[in-house]
Order: C-alpha cells, then sequence, then structure tokens
DNA sequence: CTATTTTTGTGACATTTGTCACATGACAAT
DNA sequence: ATTGTCATGTGACAAATGTCACAAAAATAG
C-alpha cells in the first residue's frame, strides 16, 4: 500500500498522534519482511522505499513510496504474513502507527473507520491503475507513465528494480530508454 | 470490485435490506457504463457477469464474477464516473443497494463501515493477487491458476474474453490450451 | 434441417522480449 | 591513482507472443 495520508479532524486526528512514533530510520532498513507478521504501518515524512517479492533469487518490485505516502501491506494489516518486503531506500525519517491499535480504534470510532476506508480504497485505485497498464499498455508507454506521474523515481530508484516494476527485464529497460 | 458478500449480524442486516431490491435482468445487461455515473451496487444471487474496459474498439475483461459476489467499482463507489462497463454473461438475478444511502448509513453506523472495509480490503487482496500474476506467471502459469480457482469460468465466459483477462492474444490462448 | 454468424483452432511469419555474455561507466575504499 | 564493485548499456541469438489469413467447429436464426 502507499497512497497519501488523508487530512484527519479534531480529537480523530489527537487519538493517532497518541499511537504514532517518529523514527528516524537508515537506508536498506526493512520495515516489513516477507513471510512475516508485522504490527507497524509507517507515514513517510522524509525519503522512500520500496516494496517487492521474491522470485527465484530475483527481487520483483510492486511499488514505491515517497514523501507523504503511506506504507502498509494488506496481509499485514489483516494480522498475515506479509507476501512483501519493504524496504528503505535511502535514510528517511517516518511516523510508525501500530495496526491492532489503529484498528481498536476503529472498531469504536467512525473517523477512524473512514480514514481506514479512505486509506484503502486509494490503495485499491492505484492498484487497478497498475493493473490496466500491465494489461493494456506496450513497456514502453508504461515506462512513460511512470515518469510523467513520478518524474523523481529515475533518481531514487535504480533502472534494475524499475525494470522490475514494469515487467520487464533490466535489458529491456536500457533498451526502451535509447529511445 | 468482486467479492465475497460480507457476514452481517442484527440491525445492520435490517439497514442493509431496507436499501436492497431484488432484480431479474437479462444476458447483456450492462449494470455500469464506462463513462458514466452510476448508483448502485450489486450482489448476483445467481448468473455471472464480466467487467472490462475498452481498448481500440476490443474488449479487455477485468475480471468476472458470479453467484454470492459483489459487483461494484471503485470509480462508482467514489461516485465518479466508471472506467469499465460491468455486462451480464446470463440472466442472472441480483440484489440491488443504493451507494449512496449505503455511503449515508456508514457515516452514522460503524456496522456498516467495517463492513465496507471488508468489501475493499477483500477487493485490494484480489488485485494484488491479480498483478503478482501479472507480473510473475507466465501465461500459462496463469492460465492454470484461474481453472484451478474457477473452473466454472470454461462455462460461462468465451476464450476471447478469458485470453483478454489473462493478457494474451485469443491465439496463443489457443496454443496454451493444447497443451 | 439448413443457412448464417460467431467462436475457436492453426499455420506462417514478423515483432517483441528474454537470456547470456561481455563492455562500459560510475562510484567508493584504500 | 588504483582497484574493486555495482549499475547500466549493448550485441547475438533463442523463445514467446502478436498478427494475419483462413479453416473448422459450434451456436443461432430462419
Amino acid at each position: 500500500m502507499r497512497v497519501l495520508f488523508p487530512n484527519l479532524g479534531g480529537s480523530s486526528l489527537d487519538l493517532f498522534i497518541e499511537n504514532a512514533a517518529y523514527l528516524k530510520v537508515n537506508k536498506g532498513t526493512k520495515l516489513i519482511s516477507e513471510g512475516k507478521r508485522h504490527h507497524y504501518f509507517y507515514l513517510i515524512l522524509k525519503g522512500c522505499v520500496k516494496s517487492y517479492y521474491r522470485k527465484q533469487e530475483k527481487e520483483v518490485c510492486l511499488w514505491f513510496a515517497f514523501k507523504n505516502e503511506t506504507v502498509a501491506t494488506i496481509k499485514t494489516f489483516e494480522g498475515q504474513p506479509s507476501n512483501e518486503t519493504i524496504e528503505l531506500l535511502e535514510d528517511s525519517e517516518l511516523i510508525r502507527f501500530n495496526t491492532e491499535q489503529i484498528k481498536e480504534l476503529a472498531r469504536t470510532h467512525l473517523a477512524i473507520s473512514h480514514l481506514i476506508i479512505t486509506l484503502i480504497t486509494e490503495h485499491a485505485a492505484f492498484l487497478e491503475e497498475r493493473l490496466y497498464q500491465l494489461q493494456f499498455m506496450s513497456s514502453l508507454e508504461r515506462y512513460n507513465a511512470l515518469i510523467k506521474v513520478a518524474p523523481e523515481i529515475l533518481q531514487k530508484v535504480s533502472l534494475t528494480d524499475i525494470a522490475s516494476y514494469l515487467g520487464v527485464s533490466r535489458e529491456t529497460l536500457s533498451r526502451i530508454r535509447r529511445k
């Protein structure tokens, strides 16, 4: 999940803040590791992360997230072991939330419940867009779409990771970029 | 969106029923049309539907839904024009819900709000699984995965539609099936 | 039942992409 | 400056897939 953090008013914001912690974390740290259960999700204040699966010793990226985006996995949110690993691409500053505590708040607070709906809806819309691109667009079109919506990605993410995100080999991406 | 409908207890179920209508609808009917705003989402009691985008005069299927699944689009749910068209593949029986009314209920009823979280979470998990398949699996593996989780699809959906869903040409699907 | 339309299968060939091997370039450590 | 490491570019070839043309099969209409 990589979505913008929604605005929250008054008392709900207070509740959130009570359950949050500020962190500085170094490049390479894994916020969430494949196969493990985790208890937190994060808001990126500064920095960036990548999310990936492992496929036969190779990493295949699902998404990247930058400043002001929320970082979580659906599986973690459901209390199950994550399929993905989420790793810092540079030294970053984060706000950390405890998933169970937030879910507990959502059981009794409508505003928190609605915030979760907003987060997951935005995540679903992102996934639908990506699915559309993988099903409909050529690799060249996908590359152009990516650098259009997130040009900073070229500065922060290796072409190897971008290639796996686009669903093509490193070499194919190289050839695409020649144009 | 094509997800199982969650269980609902007591008074929330009543609220849902008050805002629902039973419908019999003929094959070919479009529940949701690309580019239009809609006010309903649906539960399939009997029958099946396909969801697709248009790409240069061709339809490309995003998903299929069968009995006991919930049918909606994220865009419709957000009050925006839909990107997808949702069309009945056979004469079907449906329960229709009014999106605005349900959202209004969610504003004040925690149980309804949580139900929406369940629906959208399940949808997001489905999208993630599909994304994984498109990024990681060969077309043969995707085909096998599809008929494993939904063998009834071969009886109800044309191979042309299945090919577009799998992200391959009709001819390639034909060759895959020869094995 | 027959005619017509639609769907599906298949061969030939072009295009795209993957894979392997290796060259080049950037960068860090010493 | 030198070395080593890692990321990236590129050529050659193989494999997968798309496109086009047409045949076979199935579904539908009359």
